[in-house]
DNA sequence: ACCACCATGTTTACAATGAAAACTTTACTC
DNA sequence: GAGTAAAGTTTTCATTGTAAACATGGTGGT
């Protein structure tokens, strides 16, 4: 068994391959307790192993974190990417792709908190966090960009059309998140879950009228 | 000096006035070591009183952060309400309320944090915090009201136009806090602080187009 | 085949924290 | 002036992040 691969793959090495382990637990006490209670010592008595064993995979906490994060950017820019892919050239396509971008949001509450929120330390430092994040960013820009070519759009710096893009999406997932989306009245909306996906869709929809050109 | 008032005002009583005293120092570390990073104790040894005296004012670390929450959307809902008085009736009146909005979630970043992060516990269980929310929210469904009623907008659901305004505020004020606004190219902007008025301004203009009714 | 090495884990240890429990002090009331 | 309740203290405990020193076992060079 001198193949690497294949000791990843079985249940072999010294005691099993951690970091891979590691993340998966990690990522299931996120969901559970959150990321600010997040503790590497429950991980590692989850996983059956010494409470210091972790720090041979991740320097410390934080960069635990991080790589958690990073996954968690890698998925969200694919499921928008997919949005964008599979969406018709009109209006309907950017209330998708935010659609979908919210819906990852909203589906995963607790890691979008964590790559968004102030719980990650100095993620500027984290290159593969870093990455990610321009990649994400780089997906928005392109579809902006496009727009703009076919003069789509009733300014062309891409810059404040892109910031202004996701600020939206990203205010919408934040607040609902939080459970601060409100009634009219100012009360919190119950549990028509069902309403959701319209009430949103409609809220994209005043940024989207906002942006595209309105042919005379 | 039988007046609980005067006893307050002054520094008497048993050992100065706590509550106002922890408050006031949290906010102090808030602005040093971030939401996450304040501690009961660090307080306690600063004001020069023992580790769990806080205790005999707050039931715990999170009533505490709690009230300063609370503190920060009363002064949030100030700044606003006082943009809200001094603009004059045309679309820059919205682009000034949200710059207002904005301006003091730069100025106070940390707290803007703990007002809106995923620091704070079970929030909607602080009255306190629930009716600041309430306060801040009524505001701006005023100002959206009287647009409507003045059939300024789009269309006149409040609730979509309240949360689709807020969400766009608070996106850009949360990018832009923990260094998310980007440049064109994916990048962050270095130091041109002075151009930031400009660029979040435009980027608010965006939805104030979409929500402002164009006569024809 | 041997041996030295390095990656991976473990044990032990320490300081900081949030919080509970029991005790003490002081100001105000009757 | 005694008693009471609020405000503060001391002591204690469990949990956490993390550093340091030690153990182990698979690997690669000879």
């Amino acid at each position: 068994m001198t193949n690497s691969a294949l000791a990843e793959a079985t249940q072999s090495y010294h005691h099993g391959n951690l970091r891979r382990e590691l993340l998966k637990q990690a990522l299931e006490h996120l969901k559970q307790v959150g990321p600010d209670k997040i503790s590497l010592r429950a991980l590692a008595r989850d996983i059956g192993v010494s409470q210091t064993a972790p720090y041979r995979h991740f320097p410390d906490k934080n960069a635990l974190l991080a790589a958690l994060a990073a996954h968690g950017h890698r998925q969200l820019t694919e499921v928008t990417q997919a949005a964008v892919d599979a969406a018709e050239d009109d209006a309907q396509k950017f209330i998708d792709i935010g659609l979908a971008y919210i819906d990852f949001a909203r589906a995963n509450p607790e890691l979008y908190k964590l790559m968004f929120g102030p719980v990650l330390e100095s993620p500027m430092e984290f290159p593969e966090l870093v990455e990610a994040g321009q990649r994400a960013f780089a997906m928005i820009l392109t579809v902006i960009q496009e727009g703009i070519n076919r003069k789509h759009f009733v300014q062309d710096d891409a810059r404040i059309l892109a910031n202004g893009a996701w600020s939206m999406v990203h205010g919408i997932a934040s607040l609902w998140i939080d459970g601060m989306y409100r009634c009219a009245d100012g009360t919190f909306p119950s549990d028509e879950t069902h309403l959701d996906e319209t009430v949103i869709a409609n809220s994209l929809k005043l940024l989207v009228n906002g942006i595209l050109y309105k042919g005379e």
